[in-house]
DNA sequence: TCAAAAGTGTTCTCCCTACACCCATGG
DNA sequence: CCATGGGTGTAGGGAGAACACTTTTGA
């Protein structure tokens, strides 16, 4: 593209998204942050994010922003709000689309052009400039309201996974802690779940059966609704 | 403003905010509508709507829109989704932010300078032009997410009201039937209302108690959330 | 006096809640 | 053999679901 070639009637602001990208490492919740590599506040911890091409949906730029990060195809995203305050960015009337992504950590390698990127836990955040606190902020408190009515975790825990690590997904998200004994009953009486009749050492003690999620009940859980009380 | 005076390094799309306002009049939801006056798409029904200027934020947009068509401030209005597909409107590349309201209908008086408005019950829309049968639809949907775990009808009940009003806007707006005894005793139990000792016809048979809501526990019910089992 | 809507209570069942003991494993 | 975490069952209470008769009122 060419600079100072495009004209218009009124003035248009600039357009980008920005994504929150979820992780989870078997105990809390981490979020995916990318250094800047220029002014202004070269050097800042940031959420990864791009201006919007003209033929591209907001969608797509975050997905082709989120492969460039993570690796990661066919990821979970989704759209949660738009942030458009006339001075929240520096640079000029800046509107951004922000979504919130959630990843198994563990398949998540590198991408190419990326200078620096780091997974940070919730409560070690460093301080991010821009409004970009409050964007992530926003994406938890999207996650959590969803949490509560919907199956969550797919998206973050490996494919093969303990009751016990389920559980902390929730807990490290809704910062809440269940009876062991309930969560699970809940849980397997709702079929959310596939007993794998396999046991694996995720801690260093007894072994613990392994499940899967149950796509078919995932899905209707997920359009129907159920509520983890607490 | 001046025209063809905005030059800018890279191409910018325009961004504007649509709104759909919801009402609801005893017995169906309703939207309101307005006729465009100008081409493309002249004397079609679209939601109202407008570009976003560059001193405001698009919540601002949205609720000076909602003035002008209704006459009302201090709506109720929630960002829902935001449209972006590149195709999506004919006149070139158009962002929409887009926003639900709910109104009570019968405080909305017709604005200053509008040509003409409608409102339309949910099973008899008149064609929509742009994309924005799909706003609608998913404002519908994320109207109906939020009905289920949060209380819903401060916003669209006139201050007093029966027991039965407050029943058919939830049956209207999920398009479901409740039983009667067991939808008051559930409203009743959570504490959402105030019962007000006093009495209305609203039918042309017997009278029926007038409630309010209780703001206390409202509030708290939206935090918390409950849910309206069915 | 009849039709239409409002008001109200009981029973049954199921699920959420609280809670404690035994088992497997590694150090 | 001990510490850590995994696995499981039960008893009680509360809330949802199903269900029917009486009262008020206008026509």
């Amino acid at each position: 593209m060419q600079k100072g070639t495009y004209t218009y009637d009124y003035p248009r602001p600039m357009v980008a998204t920005d994504c929150v990208i979820f992780g989870f490492d078997g105990t809390k919740m981490q979020v995916l942050l990318v250094k800047r590599g220029e002014e202004p506040y070269k050097d800042s911890w940031v959420l990864p994010g791009g201006f919007l091409r003209m033929e591209e949906s907001a969608e797509e730029s975050a997905r082709m922003m989120l492969r460039e990060k993570t690796g990661l195809r066919e990821t979970y995203i989704e759209q949660f709000h738009t942030f458009s305050a006339p001075e929240r960015d520096v640079r000029g009337r800046v509107i951004s689309i922000a979504y919130y992504a959630l990843v198994r950590k563990q398949e998540v390698r590198q991408g190419a052009n990326v200078s620096e990127v780091g997974w940070f836990p919730l409560d070690g955040l460093p301080e991010l400039v821009f409004d970009h606190k409050d964007i992530l902020d926003m994406a938890l408190a999207k996650l959590r309201e969803r949490i509560m009515f919907q199956p969550v975790g797919f998206d973050l825990l490996p494919e093969k996974f303990t009751m016990r690590a389920l559980q902390s997904l929730y807990e490290a998200i809704l910062g809440v802690e269940f009876d062991r004994r309930n969560f699970s009953k809940k849980i397997l009486h709702v079929g959310l779940l596939t007993d794998l009749n396999e046991s694996a050492r995720s801690t260093p003690k007894r072994m613990a059966k392994l499940y899967k999620f149950n796509a078919e009940s995932y899905g209707r859980l997920k359009e129907k609704g159920f509520r983890l009380e607490f």
